[in-house]
DNA sequence: CACTTGACCTGTCCGC
DNA sequence: TGCGGACAGGTCAAGT
């Protein structure tokens, strides 16, 4: 799933690949992934890329951004040259070769060509990602970036992470990591690291937990994430870079999707629960349930 | 307002 | 082998 680090790999990316290309057109395979008008963009150059929490930003000459969400299974992949015999870049046996094959596929939604004959193909297994083309200065005032909490890797994020997050004292740690109003950037994955991290049990309430914890857990999710932009973010099923490739993270997670294998502190085996609506992944030894505070 | 649950989708996996 | 259903999880709408 892409969180903040896969975002931002991706950004790093295209910053490298379409930064100063000029957009020939915008061609829209499944109309409810693209809001806009696709036809607005030709003729615009790229002049920058962005990134807020999980939205990813092109930024167009004239005033224009492409804003972008990848949402579960989202990917944005380019590729030098038109679709032909040569164009697939993996060779038999390469470990991206089960994973992104020949584009456009039976996933892509849209593909923005550039001069030149380069593409840039937005793929989406599951249709909740999007795409939209709107002017620059409207940007921020989208509802889920006007109120996105603060970015965990830019400064000193805590004293807005506390204030906004204290405001949600009766609901359970894991929900408020997954709220983006509370802190932006952080889904199922790094919320579970970031627990174990902190040695807090995904359910225990907010309220119940000190400063000095949750301090804790905003540092382990940052922790987390900083070693996970090293690694070229998570794959689990579908996630892939701006070239295709995977990345390794997961290789070096402490809880997501080791449930049944030794905790790397404590070698009691990982638990899985659901809780908040997403798979819970933690140690029942070092994370201690919350005690019932009355009866 | 705070909080929880279901909807949005489709590919994969599991049990029968 | 086929089939039904659970599951995967980011965000929003609707519910309590």
């Amino acid at each position: 799933m892409p969180e903040l680090p896969e975002v931002e790999t991706v950004r790093r990316g295209l910053d490298q690949l379409v930064v100063g290309r000029e957009i020939t057109k915008i061609d829209v395979f499944e109309p409810k992934s693209f809001l806009g008008q696709p036809a607005e963009a030709s003729g615009h150059r790229v002049t920058g890329t962005r990134r807020r929490g999980k939205v990813l930003m092109i930024d167009l000459d004239g005033g224009l951004t492409l804003v972008g969400h990848l949402k579960m299974t989202g990917q944005m992949v380019y590729r030098e040259t038109a679709p032909g015999p040569d164009a697939t870049r993996w060779g038999a046996g390469h470990p991206n070769d089960s994973l992104i094959g020949e584009l456009p596929d039976a996933s892509s939604r849209l593909a923005i060509h550039f001069e030149g004959g380069s593409t840039l193909y937005f793929n989406d297994q599951r249709k909740f990602g999007w795409l939209a083309l709107i002017p620059t200065d409207q940007v921020a005032a989208i509802p889920l970036l006007a109120k996105m909490g603060p970015e965990p890797l830019e400064g000193d994020p805590w004293p807005e992470f506390r204030r906004r997050i204290r405001r949600h004292q009766a609901t359970s740690v894991k929900a408020a990591l997954l709220n983006q109003e509370i802190v932006a950037g952080i889904g199922n994955i790094y919320a579970d690291e970031a627990l174990w991290h902190a040695r807090i049990h995904p359910a225990t309430r907010v309220g119940d937990i000190s400063d000095r914890k949750l301090k804790s857990a905003l540092g382990g999710a940052a922790q987390a994430m900083r070693l996970s932009l090293e690694l070229g973010g998570s794959t689990d099923r579908n996630y892939v870079d701006a070239e295709g490739r995977r990345g390794a993270y997961l290789d070096f997670a402490n809880v997501f999707r080791r449930e049944g294998q030794p905790c790397k502190r404590c070698q009691r085996p990982i638990s899985k629960t659901r809780l908040a609506g997403r798979g819970t992944h933690f140690c029942p030894a070092c994370q201690r349930p919350p005690r019932p505070r009355t009866v």
